[in-house]
DNA sequence: TATAATTGTTAGGGCATACTAACAATATAT
DNA sequence: ATATATTGTTAGTATGCCCTAACAATTATA
């Protein structure tokens, strides 16, 4: 049983490990700053998970997880998520308070637990803020999706989804012309109120960027 | 901000100062059987304790909660009551599964949850085992309820909770037919073993003192 | 390549929470 | 009321996880 420290050690190095295509693994210093903590700390952690062969490392060297250790790591991920997704649909938070209190959350152990929320979400497989929820296998859909506010201006897209299912939300889309598939065009960017200009059918529209990072889009 | 830790002891007192009318503090050595640690441990946190105003406790004498203290354990008996009706409500979990999940649950960290979750929940005034659920002020019913034992041979009641929350009690307890709501007719008492014979859904079974005890019923 | 900057290590310490062993105070029973 | 049993205290120790300070290795730069 691993406690919440190591856990969050772990979360940390598989984040790290994936911050770049190619990349890997983590030096003691940059697990440091990413976990506000000295790196004498976390040098000592990496030689207690390397004891318990939950990464690999050596003197010097930079800082892997094991299979195992992935495995734990994508845990607490598909934990974390979940208890997002819990949190913005059933308790009504906004998406920007439901990470603090995941952070949390995720160290409840429970394996039912988790696999019966997974169950009353109805299998989600996506999190609020639109990144792939782990399935209780550990299989993740890898691919991470794009928004509307996303898009450079000048850059067209097509949408293929939304993150949000509420009805005044969804007849705003209906109301723009937006639809499954639908085109999109940025026209321009306002930094002033961060509002953004589409064209839609050759027709143009401003949106808040809140609208946009709810239209998923390729 | 308490620890965890801190949160089991303010809870231990707060149930322990609650099993006899008229109790109001406990003993190390009481503290220490229930929280399963040994006297010195429970000695040096209560000291803490008192330092944090959260105990009234001299030495060689008995612990008691001051106001505060008592506030912080009604606040997470709230939040484990809170947890063990969404575990078996919406997660349907059997009612002797939720104890040792909502025990981790009721440590985390944040009113808007807990508040959220009450909502959400329709604001249940008993947990599954039929305990009360105090509000968010920390008001709570506390009606003198009648056990099984009280019940007078020849009469019938309805099962509407119960005074043990481990899994082999409640385990027996499903084992017997009996579950919230359940109608139960006592008799005869058996003068000898103080065992008690009951009929459940037209079935008879025969319990002890101390089982019917653990029973609540109306 | 020598020096400087960065990164990593070790030693030593602190705090929270647990333990055991030895002892002291209080309560109970004869 | 004394002996015994129970209960509570203290001292010393361990572990997990964090720290600082000093130093060592590695990497980058002049």
């Amino acid at each position: 049983m691993l406690t919440t420290t190591e856990e969050n050690y772990l979360k940390a190095l598989f984040h790290l490990s994936a911050a770049e295509v190619g990349k890997k693994n983590a030096g003691i210093n940059e697990l440091a700053i990413f976990l506000d903590l000295r790196p004498a700390t976390c040098n000592e952690m990496c030689k207690r998970l390397k004891e318990k062969q939950l990464v690999d490392y050596e003197r010097y060297g930079k800082v892997s997880l094991t299979e195992e250790g992935r495995h734990h790591a994508i845990v607490v991920i598909r934990k974390h998520r979940l208890w997002e997704t819990f949190l913005y649909e059933k308790l009504h938070f906004t998406w920007d308070e439901v990470h603090e209190v995941a952070e949390q959350l995720e160290h409840i152990q429970s394996v039912k637990l988790i696999d019966r929320l997974d169950e009353f979400l109805s299998y989600p497989r996506y999190d609020p803020h639109g990144d792939p929820i782990p399935d209780a296998k550990g299989y993740m859909l890898n691919e991470v999706r794009n928004t509307l506010a996303d898009i450079t201006t000048g850059e067209a897209c097509k949408m293929v989804g939304v993150k949000d299912n509420s009805a005044p939300f969804l007849q705003h889309v209906a109301r723009i012309g937006l639809s499954l598939g639908t085109g999109i065009r940025v026209n321009r960017l306002n930094a002033f109120d961060l509002t953004i200009e589409i064209d839609v059918n050759c027709t143009t529209h401003t949106v808040s960027r809140k609208f946009a990072e709810h239209i998923l889009v390729v």
